[in-house]
Order: structure tokens, then C-alpha cells, then sequence
DNA sequence: TATTGTTATACTCTATAACTATA
DNA sequence: TATAGTTATAGAGTATAACAATA
């Protein structure tokens, strides 16, 4: 049962599993952010809030774009601002509670944002040129997979006995 | 040919893959910092740069080190020096050439670093516990296969005529 | 009391560019 | 001149915690 038991390093593969995926997604999101920086004068936080809205015609609310962005609520303030300072979203009140807002695009965000998204999906494209349709699938389900599970695992910091 | 031009969103495939990767690098990504701090006092660069040193007894020179954490050098000097400060890592002037270091771990490093990859290894086999060894390895490829066209493609700012 | 959102703050991480010293 | 590494600086990105208004 434990005959290769040797202090650690017993699961290597999934370590290089993670080590390949780690430095790809930065490889990516690098070019990413440095293409939104230099073509648009933008950056990943602030597009990834509009990608949010995008399909939301009525808007989120800051807790729930906070929750999807994987963010403290103090930041999306912060993005928030910059964009209605700039007209591309803007805060809308909601009826029924007043201390909450649901921030929604502007037709100009909107606009905006299609150039942007246009774009970026061309270099995502271009990304995972290398791989066929199927592989694609494959690994896009392989990697629902992984994050279902993750996500049904609340994290053991104890050993559950 | 051109029957399904619709101005975008005709790979649709590929950006909902990258979504998904991003995510997921993201999750991972943030539970292995929290845990690094809580347990350890440390972070995911350190982490990385002692990582980097683990199996080159010899160490490397700072720009190996740059290149192999994907950043510039002035940053390597600053993690470098914290190692240095507490005793984990340590400059070997390099004979032949006196601008340049080695850095390597000492003793002490090396033990500490044997400590948190052991913990860091057991976050990951758990984060990829959803998948058996054949789909470990299949995601693996996948993600090969990517990088490696990722790096191939130098990245087309125009269209080559 | 609990929740929504804001403000204030601090720290990590990063890139850029000017600099020193060797080569 | 070019290279190795450092220093200085600015900005992105983030979490934390205290706070105000409303529920």
C-alpha cells in the first residue's frame, strides 16, 4: 500500500499539470494585458467588469459583480469610478433598495467594448490556434472538470477524521 | 465560404476555453498565495525564485532567473535580497566574470523550501483530484501543445500579406 | 443587527528607465 | 559598445478594516 511512499513528491504529474497551466495562462493573459494597455488604453480588471455587463442589459449590482470578478467589494468601487468617469457605465438606482445600484453599460461603453471584444477574441483565437475543434472541446471540458470538483471541495485545511 | 461572417464572435469556442483557464488558474492561484501566507509568511514569487534554485546546486545568474520567472530584473534584485536578508538564499560571485552572481540556496533555504513544497504539492494533487491519471496527462498534453504553438507564433501585430 | 456600498490605507508585484561596474 | 545587475520610481492590483446609509 505505501511501498512508494518517500516524504513527497509521490503526485508529480499533477505538479507539472499545474506548472504548465500556471505559465500558460500568464504567457496569455501578458500579451492580454499588454495588448489592452497599448491598443486600447485599458486593462484586464477594467474590461473583465465590462465583459461582465455585456450581456446584462439591466446591469449588476456591485456585490455581484464583486462576486464574479473574485474581488473585494473596495475595488470594484475603485474600477467602477474610473468608467462612469470616463461615460462608459453608469450607476443606476434600484427601486425597492436604496442603498444598492445596479451599474449597467452606456451606448458608448457598449460601442466601446465591442471594439475591445473583437479584438480580444482574435488573440485568443490566435492562442489556441494549435489545437484542433475537438481538442479544444476536450480540454475545455477537462478543465470544467477540475474546477467542478475544486469547487465542491470547500478546501480541508484539517484531515477530516 | 463567408456564410457565417457576423462581424464576431465566430470562435466562440476558443474564448469560452480561455475563460474557463483563466478562472480556474485564477482560483488555484489565489488559494496557493493565501495558503503560502498563512502558513508560511511568504509569497507565490518567492516561492517561485527558490523553486527556480531547488534543483540547480550551482544556482543561476540573476538574468537566468529573470527569464525563467517571466520578469524583469530589477524585481529579481528586490525577492533576491528579502532571500538573502533572512538567510534562504545566497550570491556566488561567478569566476570570469565579475558582474555577474549565482544565486543558490543555503542550507537553510533548501530545508525550508523542502517544508513548503512538500505542503504546496499536497494543494495541488488536491485541486486536480477530479481527474484520473490518463486525463491528468491528457490535459497535460493538451496544454503542451498549446504553449508550444504560444511560443512559436511570435505574435502578429499585423496580418502577413 | 445585518447588508450594501464607499473610503482609506498598505502591501505585493510589476515594468520602465537611468545608473554603476565590468566585459 | 554591450552586458550584468542595481536603484528609483510609478502604477496596477489586491486585501483589510473602518465607516455611512439603509434594511
Amino acid at each position: 500500500m505505501d511501498m512508494e511512499a518517500r516524504g513527497h513528491s509521490e503526485h508529480p504529474e499533477a505538479l507539472r499539470l499545474w506548472l504548465r497551466m500556471l505559465t500558460l495562462t500568464q504567457l496569455v493573459e501578458k500579451q492580454v494585458r499588454s495588448q489592452l494597455r497599448e491598443q486600447f488604453g485599458t486593462t484586464l480588471p477594467r474590461f473583465d467588469l465590462m465583459a461582465q455587463l455585456e450581456r446584462k442589459p439591466k446591469g449588476l449590482k456591485m456585490n455581484e459583480l464583486s462576486r464574479r470578478m473574485m474581488v473585494t467589494g473596495g475595488n470594484v468601487t475603485g474600477i467602477t469610478d474610473q468608467l462612469v468617469t470616463e461615460g462608459l457605465v453608469e450607476r443606476i438606482e434600484v427601486e425597492g433598495d436604496r442603498r444598492a445600484y445596479r451599474v449597467r453599460l452606456t451606448p458608448q461603453g457598449r460601442k466601446q467594448f465591442g471594439d475591445m471584444a473583437r479584438q480580444h477574441e482574435e488573440w485568443i483565437v490566435a492562442a489556441f490556434d494549435g489545437l484542433s475543434p475537438a481538442e479544444v472541446e476536450a480540454l475545455h471540458q477537462l478543465l470544467g472538470k477540475v474546477k467542478q470538483h475544486f469547487n465542491d471541495t470547500p478546501l480541508e485545511t484539517e484531515p477530516t477524521p
